[in-house]
DNA sequence: TCATGATATTATAATAATTATTAATTAGTA
DNA sequence: TACTAATTAATAATTATTATAATATCATGA
C-alpha cells in the first residue's frame, strides 16, 4: 500500500507543512521535470509569502524522502521529478524540454553491470539527448 | 587515422595554444575526471599565469570539438574527461570519486529508445551510484 | 623573418544557483 | 491552550560559471 506525503513525512519526524505539500504536489501535478525557481514562481501567486530557499529546503527533504528524485541534465541547474517509477529521460537539445521515457527495459543493462564491477549499486540514471518531433518539423 | 589536438585545432580555425594543449594533456592523463578547477590547480605550478576562465574557456572549445566530454553526477559542478570512447561511469555515494565503466554493452537498450521515440537521438549518457569496494570495506 | 590582424588569455567583475544564518512563526503534542 | 522544537522567511553568503575589456600571442602572408 502507498503512503502518501503527509503520512510519510510524519512518521519520519517530520512536520507536516502546506509548503511542502504544495511544493510536493506541484511536483506530482507537472510532467515538466521544473527547476526550483519553476516550482517557486508557479506557487508564488498561492503562496505570497513563500521564499525560495524553503522551495530548495523542501526539495532536498523530499529527494532525502525518497519522494522525488533529483535530474542533471548538463543545464546550469537541477531538475527535480515526483514520479520514482523506473523511467528514463530525454532532453529536446533544441527546446531543452525534458521528457519521460516509459516502458523501456535497462534491466539486462542494470545487470551487466552489476555484475561487472564490485561496487553496492545503489541507483542509476539514463540520459537521453536529441530532438523532439516538434522541433525537427519547425526548422 | 586519429588527429592530435594540435591538427584538430587548428582545421578548425581554433589557434594552438599552450594552454589548450596543457589542459587537454591534463585530461587525457588522468582517469579522474576532474573539475574545472581541478585542472586549474594541477597547471598551475606550470603554467603560473592561467586563468581559470580560460580554463572553463578552453574546455567548452574542446567539448565543442567532440574531444572531451562533459559529465554532471548530481554534484555542483561538472567533471571532464577526455575518453571518449564509449563507455559510463560510476560515481562513489561516499567518497565521490568517479570511475569508467567500459566493456558494458548498452546498444540493445539505446536501440530501443530509438524504436521507441521520435526524437531524433544524439548521444546520450548513463551514471550509475552506488558505494565503491574501498569504501564498502573502511565502514 | 617580421608585421599584421584576428583570436586567445588574463584579470576582474558580474551573474546565477544554491546554501547558510537568524529571528519569527507554526505544527504537533502535552 | 500553551509549550517546544522544527520550519519558514528574509536576507546574506558562497560558489560555480560567464562576461568584459585590455593585453598578449598565434599564424598567415609580404
Amino acid at each position: 500500500m502507498k503512503k502518501n506525503v503527509t503520512t510519510l513525512l510524519r512518521d519520519k519526524g517530520f512536520k507536516v507543512t502546506p509548503q511542502r505539500i504544495a511544493i510536493y504536489n506541484a511536483l506530482l501535478s507537472t510532467k515538466e521535470h521544473p527547476k526550483a525557481e519553476t516550482i517557486y514562481n508557479k506557487l508564488l501567486p498561492l503562496y505570497p509569502t513563500m521564499s525560495l530557499a524553503t522551495v530548495y529546503k523542501t526539495l532536498e527533504t523530499l529527494s532525502n524522502l525518497n519522494l522525488i528524485q533529483v535530474l542533471n541534465l548538463g543545464e546550469d541547474s537541477f531538475r527535480y521529478d515526483a514520479d520514482m517509477s523506473t523511467h528514463h529521460h530525454i532532453r529536446c537539445l533544441k527546446c531543452d524540454k525534458v521528457e519521460d521515457l516509459h516502458g523501456i527495459d535497462a534491466q539486462t543493462f542494470i545487470n551487466e553491470v552489476t555484475d561487472k564491477t564490485n561496487y553496492t549499486l545503489q541507483r542509476q540514471q539514463f540520459y537521453f539527448f536529441g530532438v523532439c518531433p516538434n522541433c525537427q518539423k519547425s526548422h
